[in-house]
DNA sequence: TGTATGACGTTTT
DNA sequence: CAAAACGCCATAC
């Protein structure tokens, strides 16, 4: 009974939202953690919705390089790189440093 | 109503 | 090894 389809972008925002502060996440594992294996793109098109909602830190979201591929659509490009390093995270080039360290898995953090 | 594209990732040529 | 194409679903025009 599965009649609603699934909301895929609400899905997201659950698990970004969950992301702990000074901990940066991929679109892959976001979208892996959910089911979408192949639907990465989802992922990040949910963070430009996401844009409207407060509570979706969509700056700790990455791509599978660690790169922040999403800056651009940001307040502004250089905000997503001043929201992390004031976490805590070092960006350096529009890349993540340590981003293996801080990479947030959401299957193995909220104990799948 | 249909086509085009998009904050990715994986697979194949 | 490198580059290109495919897949996924939703939004925009």
């Amino acid at each position: 009974m599965n009649t609603e389809k699934p909301n895929y972008f609400d899905l997201v925002y659950q698990v970004v939202k969950e992301i702990p502060e000074g901990r940066v996440c991929s679109y892959g594992a976001i979208a892996n953690y959910l089911g979408l294996k192949s639907g990465a793109r989802m992922v990040g098109y949910a963070m430009n919705a996401a844009h409207t909602l407060p509570d979706v830190p969509a700056h700790r979201v990455v791509n599978r390089n660690g790169l922040l591929t999403g800056k651009h659509h940001f307040q502004t490009p250089t905000k997503m790189q001043e929201l992390l390093e004031s976490e805590g995270v070092q960006v350096e080039n529009d890349q993540v440093q340590n981003f293996e360290n801080l990479f947030w898995d959401p299957e193995k953090e909220l104990g799948f």
